[in-house]
RNA sequence: GCCCGGGUGGCGGAACCGGUAGACGCAGAGGGCUUAAACCCCUCGGCUCCCCAGGGAGCGUGUGGGUUCGACUCCCACCCCGGGCACCA
């Protein structure tokens, strides 16, 4: 350990470091064509950055090939397509064609003990960690236990349920006040459970209509107890931070949406059943608010419910029952057996039903009535919310929905009512819509306070002042963002490190007892099932020796009979860390020596948050994978093991390679490879499909195999065909017959070199003449720039044309030694297959893997002569050729001098001239 | 509905900071080599029209305006395509 990461492409004397990271698989473990983008595209990165002396750890992403095949299809059972031995073994050929067979040297096998080993330890870390409210760092739990122990500080709000001070607690509510601090932490929680996977899953696996993300099976509700992260407690620095990643604006967007932070405040409304709590971000407006509604799901419905109806309760408000409580019961019952699906893909109609309670508007002292209604979510805020009607849209559509009155608070701009054609004074009742603009307060005042004319931000302050002074509310910041599910159903995927004695409590496994390996099982299959109440049954359970030891956990009480924990770790906890290890492999002594890590991950400037300097993966991990990685690495960087407080500096998102797909009449995928095309149309088996561009996949009926034309043309030209077919960061189709052109560049490439008939080096040893050496460092200067960032298309474009005009200078071969030889390296990161062999065959015995690559020499750049456009009125009539420095005299009388522009000029008036030197001119008449 | 991307020849795509639009490749046309075909090599090509084989004129980067001597590039409005979020108070 401690030795300067001799990575695996380490050379001498090459100072420049750089970390090249990928996720190779955007969407799964299938086989399509947008993997061998990402592959090929870091591959040729990396191999120029080796060949421009940088110092290069090249990853070669989180690695799931390390699997037994079978055991990973039966384990995980939610890849469709990767269910068969053949389809892995297709995978490997396929990255053997390309040069990039599994290296064992240059990859992390998450499914390694010695990887689980760490991955088991640093979710120690996260157990034996807290994080402080005040600091927002995480901390050891044994320091903030002897603080409280020795009273410098009292429970953080929220944490200890009874509120009493930590010296009068008992043990178990001593333990129930830590586990609140942890940052891994086992909860009874509402759970996205999902039958047909046997497991539960994270929000972020769940789709938005409720299905699994993977399989795309139903998702059910219920609660259970699991293990969770408290990913929220990063909340703020989770977004925060985005502002210094070099990353695209749309991952980041993604991710700020996500988090969701909102800033308002949390209000009191006084009930009988007791108070209730909401949060806003418009307290500016509570003295609009007319009405409330509270969750279906809410704990206190029952509560609220009244006995009878009050006196002058509208009809409508009843849902057509006799007494509240039939009408909230039938409401609520209606609600949770309406799907997810159902709830939000429904029409929207506000529906909802009155709980016979009115609640106090602590502002004004209005008593305004109680609602239930599914508009409202538990799974957000408090779960019940304060309806302002005039100021927000969804409110106002309930409002007019049960007849409830609607009070304008917020004066709206003059724009906003004559594009509406109302009158400066026309009540809110009359208003279409919602007012939601800026403005100036109205009609918010008591004997207290007086908001009127200000405007929203100082109306939100002046009120949450007065709020929380009057003990009535607070400030307060609302996320999306829950915390991290952390449980798994499943076989397959790290053992937690936890065990439970006979009283029930989670106990961490000493270090030194790590990894804990999994049993080795005959059937791991998760039980799955079709019914929505069935019970998860992880498969760890039916390995029974396993599960109940007698272990000495090193804590003074000696051998002791403790029970595992059954379930295991989602899939992305080593995916949330793996890079680091990348940086010292085989440290078994620690997961990175801190000097390795600073050496290649460190910050490089002030300011900088340092992390892998090139990261490339796919769009759909935004909210997954780049999230939960970026919360382990803080994690890790307050605690000491990181100097970088980011895992990925700079993030590219490679596109797809996408392919037509055709649709019957019925809608149904026919085979791609069948249909055929005719005068515009495109018909299978006679009758007429439609076409649309979209992903691969088998079940699209369009995938096609690179395997094929790694077979008819060589890993080379598929390599070159990827790259040069459009920029890395887009999707675009695949052409089969595109291919051709690619594979003719390497054979004349081939034919500078070597002459076909005799296999001779054709190659001449005298010098190149002016004209070659200028296109020779014209072309170097561009493929560099090309590869630099990241636009192998067009560095592959300067190459052709390079070859273009050696082979027409050059017909019968004879090309100049240094020039062919500086051909061949600026290929090579492309084409490292045929430049490694047309190398050799140009008299080297070592491999250009770090050969330097050519460099442009300045003094060939500029040209003596340049042809410069000549226009009049902007409309170009004439090139001319002049020395290049010319100035911008000469330039307009060369200009002049033109015979189709002297033409143009002899019987008008020239009323301006624009001249830029070197570029055009410009003749404008008046 | 909101938020991100993106619209350039028959096709994939080039074009630095506002200065020769269409590099490079595919497909296509014509020619060479060949008994023939394939491979390979050479030439041509944005669209429309005009003179007559070499040129000339007009129109052209989703649409309509604007700024500028000059706009694929900058500004305003709109249309279309792709992706994400979606009753988040």
């Amino acid at each position: 350990m401690g030795e300067l990461a001799e990575g695996f492409d380490a050379v001498a004397g090459r100072p420049k470091r750089y970390v090249l990271d990928m996720y190779p698989y955007p969407s799964g473990v299938g086989l399509h064509v947008g993997h061998p983008l990402g592959f090929i595209g870091t591959d040729v990165y990396a191999r120029y950055l080796r060949m421009t002396g940088h110092h290069v750890v090249h990853s070669m992403g989180y690695d799931a090939f390390g699997l037994p095949a079978e055991q990973y299809a039966l384990a995980t059972n939610t890849h469709p397509r990767l269910t068969t031995e053949a389809n892995i073994a297709t995978m490997r050929r396929q990255l053997r064609r390309l040069g990039l067979a599994h290296d064992p040297r240059r990859s992390v096998a998450t499914t390694d003990p010695a990887f689980y080993r760490w991955t088991q330890w640093i979710f120690l870390r996260l157990f034996e960690s807290c994080y402080d409210t005040e600091a927002d760092r995480a901390r050891p739990v044994a320091e903030l236990e002897a603080e409280l122990e020795a009273g410098d500080r009292e429970p953080a709000p929220g944490t200890n349920p009874s509120g009493r001070p930590w010296s009068e607690l008992d043990a178990s509510a001593r333990r129930a006040v830590l586990n609140a601090h942890r940052l891994a932490y086992l909860a009874e929680v509402p759970v996205n459970w999902c039958p047909g996977l046997g497991t539960v899953l994270s929000n972020e696996e769940v789709t938005a209509d409720g299905r699994s993300e993977r399989g795309n099976f139903p998702v059910f509700r219920r609660p259970m107890e699991q293990w969770m992260l408290r990913i929220t407690a990063y909340a703020d620095r989770l977004l925060d931070d985005l502002d210094g990643l070099d990353w695209s604006e749309a991952i980041k967007t993604q991710q700020r949406n996500w988090i969701g932070r909102s800033t308002g405040a949390q209000v009191r409304f006084a009930t009988p059943a007791g108070d209730l709590e909401v949060f806003t971000t418009r307290p500016d407006t509570l003295f609009g608010t007319t009405y409330m509604v509270v969750a279906p799901e809410h704990p206190l419905v029952e509560d609220l419910t009244a006995a009878a109806w009050p006196d002058g309760t509208p009809p409508a408000w009843t849902g057509g029952s006799a007494t509240p409580d039939e009408a909230v019961a039938a409401y609520v019952g209606a609600a949770a057996r309406r799907s997810e699906l159902d709830r939000q893909a429904g029409d929207r109609v506000k529906t909802g039903v009155f709980t016979g309670t009115t609640a106090t508007n602590p502002v004004n002292g209005a008593e305004i009535p109680v609602f239930v209604a599914d508009y409202v979510l538990m799974g957000y805020g408090t779960g019940a919310i304060m309806a302002v009607p005039a100021h927000d849209q969804r409110d106002l559509e309930f409002a007019r929905a049960f007849d409830l009155s609607v009070v304008g608070v917020v004066e709206p701009s003059s724009e906003w009512l004559t594009a509406r054609s109302l009158a400066p004074d026309a009540p809110a009742t009359n208003w279409p819509e919602a007012y939601v603009g800026a403005g100036v307060a109205m009609a918010s005042g008591n004997d207290d306070i007086a908001l009127d004319g200000l405007d929203v931000a100082a109306a939100k302050a002046a009120i949450t002042t007065w709020l929380e002074g009057k003990g009535m509310g607070a400030g307060k910041v609302q996320y999306k963002l829950r915390d991290w599910l952390f449980s798994r159903q499943r076989y397959w995927g790290e053992p937690f490190p936890i065990v439970f004695g006979t009283d029930g409590e989670p106990r961490a496994l000493p270090d030194d007892q790590l990894p804990l390996e999994l049993p080795p099982m005959e059937d791991f299959t998760p039980t799955t099932s079709d019914r929505e109440d069935s019970e998860p049954e992880p498969p760890l359970g039916r390995a029974e020796d396993w599960t109940s030891v007698t272990l000495d956990l090193g804590d003074g009480e000696g051998p002791q009979p403790y029970r595992r924990e059954l379930n295991t770790m989602p899939n992305w906890a080593g995916s949330c860390w793996y890079e680091l290890r990348y940086l010292d492999p085989t440290n078994d002594e620690m997961l990175v020596a801190p000097e390795n890590e600073r050496y290649w991950m460190g910050p490089q400037w002030d300011g900088d948050c340092g992390g892998v300097d090139l990261y490339v993966g796919g769009v759909e991990h935004a909210v997954l994978h780049l999230l939960y990685a970026r919360f382990w690495h803080k994690v890790l960087f307050d605690l000491g093991h990181v100097s970088s407080s980011e895992p990925y500096r700079r993030l590219f998102n490679q596109g797809l390679i996408q392919a037509f797909e055709y649709t019957d009449e019925r809608g149904f995928y026919v085979e791609a490879a069948q249909v055929v095309e005719s005068g515009g149309r495109y018909l299978f088996e006679g009758r007429p499909v439609t076409r649309q561009l979209g992903r691969m996949g088998k079940s699209r009926k369009n995938a096609v195999a690179p395997d094929e034309m790694c077979e008819r043309y060589g890993a080379d030209t598929l390599r070159l065909y990827e790259m040069f077919s459009g920029p890395l960061e887009q999707s675009r189709p695949w052409d089969d017959t595109a291919v051709v052109g690619m594979y003719r560049l390497l054979q004349r490439i081939w034919r500078v070199v070597v002459d076909e008939e005799t296999g001779a080096v054709r190659v001449a040893d005298a010098p190149p003449d002016q004209a070659t050496q200028r296109v020779l460092h014209r072309t170097t200067a561009s493929v560099r720039e090309g590869m630099e960032t990241l636009r192998f298309n067009t560095s592959i474009a300067r190459i052709t044309e390079l070859t273009n005009h050696l082979t027409s200078a050059h017909p019968e071969g004879g090309v100049p030694r240094e020039v062919a030889e500086a051909l061949v390296l600026l290929l090579a990161p492309l084409a490292p297959h045929a430049a490694e062999e047309l190398w050799a065959r140009l008299g080297h015995d070592a491999s250009l893997a770090h050969a330097p690559y050519p460099e442009a020499d300045e003094a060939w750049l500029v040209d003596d002569v340049v042809e410069v456009p000549v226009q009049v009125n902007g409309k170009v009539r004439g090139r001319i050729s002049v020395p290049a420095d010319a100035d911008r005299e000469a330039l307009e009388i060369a200009a002049r001098a033109d015979a189709k522009v002297a033409t143009l000029l002899s019987d008008a008036t020239v009323r301006k001239v624009v001249v830029v030197p070197g570029r055009m001119v410009n003749f404008v008449l008046a």
